[in-house]
DNA sequence: CGTTTATACGGAGGATGCCTCCGTTTATCA
DNA sequence: TGATAAACGGAGGCATCCTCCGTATAAACG
């Protein structure tokens, strides 16, 4: 019991902390350029601490992966928060969507293991889902309130499109083609009258 | 010179057919089991050759995904001919699409490994596309001609959406699902005059 | 047929990666 | 500042990867 009662209090180690982000961190590099099933003693080795410290952070590869791809969602939420400060809300929108593609295209060699983890943990879908979908709100009635978009299209309906446009992964060049298919796509929301 | 005429005359030795297949079929069974990183060591072993037998056939574990990939590609297109015979053009048509289900639930473990593939080889892509639009179109002229499905859909529409549906690979239960919508969606393809 | 020869076979073994375990180090708290 | 819980690094045991080569055998040829 008095193990109990400093279980709470005690604070996380600085050390801890820093070196959980340096995985992460190293994680993502690694993995966008190897792969999925790049080494993780290359992922220690490129975060500067030891092996047996990731494998404590993180039991197994999934686990690693789950919480790249977590940080990454966050990331996105907080750049969609930042973009509210941007002048025109169509182009914050604009901008975010873009981002998004990129966050995909890094991830090359990811999006395949991410689709492991998915199916084993749908608790980790209904997350990303709730965060992107909360994101994209919050872009869009920025843009609808300010009379820039059309107030038809739910957040849904953009996130359905977006994902479905970045399915094309196959086709060389997609990413060009995501891209130019999104301007047309955002003109399309614009009311036009 | 010698080496090089004879090149083209000497056919593969039977025993060299026989194992490759007796690999490919393990390797289903296996991957679809273990999932895309299961041991290419259990494969060999379930296919009763030696290691460097499957090293042999398949260099990378690449190859083996994508050789196992295009023969079960091969086996819908034989199937799409099979049904050629079936009575009723509609129902041929929904057998072959519930059998693509069937063939995505089967490799939960291995979609994610083609799609990695898939990235590495569009050539493979083109592939398999052309094989599917083909298969479906065989199967859809027929139910046209007779009169029984409308002729506005084409069949890579119905690729594209049999895709869609299949990407909800998330939620559980999700083939119950598409079987459903299939379902639904045929009955819709019927001419309802 | 029997011989020759290209081709395929199996599996040993070195290299590499996975993951656990534990002695050492360090941040926190009193 | 000392005690101690928490975190660290990396050695080492085990599994898998993949290459290499001696052996076996199917096809070709006389």
């Amino acid at each position: 019991m008095s193990t109990k009662s400093q279980e709470r209090l005690r604070k996380p180690r600085a050390d801890a902390l820093r070196n959980r982000d340096r995985v992460l961190e190293a994680a993502k590099t690694v993995f966008s350029a190897g792969g999925a099933g790049a080494s993780l003693e290359a992922v220690a080795r490129q975060a500067g601490v030891g092996i047996g410290t990731l494998y404590r952070h993180f039991p197994t590869r999934e686990d690693l992966f789950e919480a790249v791809y977590r940080r990454e969602v966050e990331q996105l939420s907080e750049l969609a928060e930042a973009l509210k400060s941007e002048p025109s809300p169509v182009e914050a929108l604009r901008h975010w969507l873009r981002s998004t593609v990129q966050f995909v295209a890094t991830k090359k060699g990811m999006m395949a293991a991410l689709a492991i983890v998915m199916n084993a943990n749908s608790e980790l879908a209904a997350y990303s889902h709730a965060h992107l979908t909360a994101s994209i709100n919050a872009l869009l009635a920025r843009a609808v309130e300010a009379g820039d978009v059309r107030s038809d299209v739910t957040a849904d309906d953009l996130l359905r499109a977006l994902i479905g446009m970045c399915y094309m992964h196959d086709q060389t060049g997609w990413q060009q083609s995501v891209l130019r298919l999104l301007d047309v796509f955002v003109d399309g929301l614009r009311v036009t009258n």
